[in-house]
DNA sequence: CCCTTGACTATCT
DNA sequence: GAGATAGCCAAGG
């Protein structure tokens, strides 16, 4: 265990288990919220490290799609825990929190 | 050390 | 929308 990674780990884990039921939030995000502005990419690390349970599902690409391949195993599973707490798809993007009601018709018309 | 990987992102064609 | 490209940065071989 190197000294960034305690460090890094539990800024991210404290993060990461702020995000509320039916919210998500980038990896991106997440890193800049944490403190490290410059590791997106560290983010999936820290949360496989994390001996407590996490939602770890709440955690998306910045384009709202998720970041498993499609149809795989881990990428069902994220989308069946979020789907569980209210979030919805349209194809294969989150709705952001955002939209709501007429929102949720403009978004099934062009989008995918 | 050097090189490759990856649950990333922003930008351009 | 789909690729390609360029940044990014720790981990592991």
């Amino acid at each position: 265990m190197t000294e960034f990674q305690a460090k890094f780990d539990k800024a991210i884990w404290r993060t990461v288990a702020r995000i509320k039921p039916g919210r998500v939030m980038s990896y991106a995000q997440v890193a800049r919220a944490a403190g490290f502005p410059r590791h997106s990419r560290m983010v999936s690390r820290a949360m496989s490290r994390s001996a407590d349970p996490l939602p770890w599902y709440r955690v998306i690409r910045s384009d709202y799609t998720l970041a498993f391949k499609m149809g795989g195993e881990a990428y069902n599973k994220q989308r069946i825990l979020l789907e569980k707490e209210g979030v919805q798809f349209v194809g294969k993007k989150v709705v952001p929190d955002e939209s709501t009601g007429l929102d949720e018709l403009l978004w099934g018309l062009g989008e995918g």
